[in-house]
RNA sequence: GCGCCCAUAGCUCAGCAGGAUAGAGCGCAGAAUUCCUAAUUCUGAGGCCACUGGUUCGAAUCCAGUUGGGCGCACCA
């Protein structure tokens, strides 16, 4: 388990939602406001025109119905409470009943301090409350190298967790292994191939049905080198448990080298072969057969197209359509093995016992399953009136891998697929990552190779890092002046230079709603709007000298400029560590 | 046939628990330009938020249906 401290600084947006709260309060206390209303729809946000002012809030509008009152009536008392705030510099009515705030100066120069001090813990939030939340991704099938198919779910699940655990979650990182199907057999007998290849036999093309990837060369040799040639003529049932073992093992080595080259290290790595060694699925299902949510009836006949050697049997369903599921599901085969549902039940409700919530991230391939899993956990963790277990599975959809425009064809079986680690070489990490987190999870994307790795403002990746590495050379300039960062003189900082502490202010409440939603793709667009502005105000020093961040002759202001640039440094730095990102020097 | 996801500027996409005149980049049209770091900068035009109904003070956002695209639909994983 990963665990960060729970320090975490107070959202200035969430502060003045308590001064709004208390204006209501003062409101009520002169019977000017019906006490008892309900406010949770009263919201304190930055009005998405900045000319509106710093914040707004819709309080009058959502109060005024069971008020029994008019928006812009109770809207002029609550101004009046407001404006009385110190720090509230006007407060007015605005369209159709909103208040818009200006807070005074000091307001933001504070703001601009606390960021100083907080350091790497601005933006930390309390949200989370401690509650431990485990996070599936990845768990790809241990029969092959990392490809790009499985890139998009491995960094999306990696960010959310680091968002997350900034939340204020006690976070775990699972893989689940699934090392108990019929695909693991298949590797062990690919395996078995090449151990007898490496034995000096010519085996010829691999055959069909057999993984031919050259990556199991070296686990043949493995295997030649530890048993010679014993298990050579041996029947299947004396090699096959411990070859698929001894390949399982060596396929995880590799997955997790390539998990390690984007930055990707999981808490907990569980097996699905152990979870059935445990007896787990059988426990599942005598609890389940105990509350009348599974039993032995016919499989229906698949939808659309019925296969011409399709035959109802008799098999163990459990009762899914009871939970949204289209039909029920079958949790053992006919060969009395479990299916991959059956298990992965177990498998949930082992999570669930060590969890206060539960998060999969899953390929948009399989989603035509979520239903039936939502359905297992909303059985087992919500039996006798018991509150289930919160479980949501995020989709991440297709990428499409493109080189120069054209599409990149991908076929697993012929072996030409691309892998992870080949692009994490050609591109580095911190472009995967990004450009991974640059779209929403449930919208596809294209991978072009060609414009992920150019270095230009046109792309996300180098704007952001480039605004990063901009200040620490400003910084670096500065200390060769003999002039360092300091919060002595902020009050000489301009408007436009609190524009962006006002837009830095803001990611601590991106960071709340961003783990919220479970979507750490607001971060990265977040630091895409913040390098703008810092590009932006940085570009102005162009034609306007005195709005440098290094002004000669000038130290205080100087000194003051350099506190804010190292600030906003500060945060860029923050979001890109929940993204996996690095905080580039120099570029 | 059924289920899930998507549809926003010419293109690629954001849109924050329903809020004000719907935003950004590219492209396009004008203009400026040797700059603390080295990717030039500024301004402008460009929209029936796929369509139709509904919910309410208020909808790109929520609900229902329609159209178009993606993914999936056996005891595989």
């Amino acid at each position: 388990m990963t665990t960060d401290s729970p320090i975490a600084a107070q959202s200035l947006f969430a502060a003045y939602a308590g001064v709004i709260d208390a204006a209501l309060d003062a409101l009520v206390a002169k019977d000017a406001l019906p006490a008892g209303l309900a406010r949770g729809a009263v919201t304190c946000e930055p009005p998405r025109d900045a000319a509106h002012g710093d914040l707004a809030t819709n309080a009058a509008m959502v109060l005024a119905k069971p008020a029994g009152t008019n928006p812009r009536a109770l809207a002029t008392l609550l101004v009046e409470e407001l404006a009385a705030h110190p720090r509230v510099a006007s407060a007015e009515i605005a369209g159709p009943g909103f208040i818009n705030l200006r807070l005074v100066d000091a307001a933001w120069i504070d703001e601009l301090a606390l960021i100083g001090t907080a350091g790497g813990d601005y933006g930390r939030s309390t949200l989370g409350g401690g509650t431990t939340v485990n996070v599936e991704y990845v768990s790809a099938n241990p029969t092959g190298p990392m490809h790009m198919g499985h890139c998009r779910g491995a960094v999306v699940g990696d960010a959310l967790a680091a968002l997350l655990q900034f939340a204020g979650h006690k976070v775990i990182k699972e893989y689940y292994v699934n090392d108990a199907g019929a695909q693991v057999d298949v590797l062990a007998r690919s395996a078995h191939l090449r151990y007898r290849e490496a034995l000096g036999e010519d085996v010829g093309a691999v055959p069909e049905g057999l993984y031919p990837g050259d990556y199991l060369v070296p686990v043949g040799q493995a295997l030649a080198a530890e048993y010679g040639d014993r298990y050579v003529a041996a029947p299947e049932s004396e090699w096959l448990v411990l070859f698929r073992q001894k390949a399982v093992a060596a396929m995880l080595v590799m997955i997790k080298e390539d998990l390690a080259k984007l930055g990707i290290v999981h808490d907990l790595f569980s097996s699905e072969a152990e979870l059935q060694a445990a007896g787990k699925p059988e426990a599942a299902e005598a609890w389940l057969r105990a509350h009348d949510l599974v039993y032995d009836g016919h499989l229906e006949a698949p939808k659309g197209k019925t296969p011409e050697d399709w035959e109802p049997v008799e098999l163990p369903l459990f009762r899914s359509t009871r939970f949204g599921d289209d039909q029920d599901r079958p949790i053992k085969k006919s060969d009395g093995s479990w299916t991959y549902f059956g298990a992965d039940l177990a498998y949930h409700f082992q999570k669930a016992e060590t969890a206060d919530a539960l998060v999969d991230i899953w390929g948009a391939d399989h989603a035509g399953t979520v239903k039936r899993i939502k359905a297992a956990v909303a059985a087992l963790t919500g039996a006798e009136g018991a509150k289930p277990k919160p479980f949501e599975v995020k989709l991440v959809q297709m990428v499409q891998l493109l080189r120069d425009g054209q599409p990149v064809k991908m076929s697993k079986r012929a072996g030409n697929f691309v892998t992870l680690a080949d692009v994490v070489e050609e591109v580095g990490k911190d472009v995967v990552r990004f450009t991974m987190l640059t779209r929403k999870p449930d919208a596809q994307m294209d991978f072009d190779f060609a414009k992920v790795v150019e270095a230009s403002k046109d792309n996300p990746v180098f704007y952001v890092q480039y605004a990063h590495a901009r200040i620490c050379s400003t910084l670096r300039k500065g200390a060769e002046l003999g002039w360092a960062p300091s919060a002595a003189n902020l009050a000489l900082l301009g408007q436009e230079e609190l524009g962006l502490v006002k837009l830095a202010a803001q990611f601590p409440r991106i960071v709340e709603g961003a783990a919220l939603a479970r979507e750490p793709h607001r971060i990265a667009f977040f630091l895409y709007d913040l390098a703008a502005a810092f590009h932006a105000y940085w570009n102005f020093g162009n034609d306007k000298p005195e709005k440098r961040f290094i002004v000669a002759q000038d130290k205080d202001l100087t000194e003051a400029r350099l506190f804010l640039a190292a600030q906003i440094g500060q945060v860029v730095k923050n979001g890109l560590a929940i993204l996996g990102v690095e905080a580039a020097q120099e570029l």
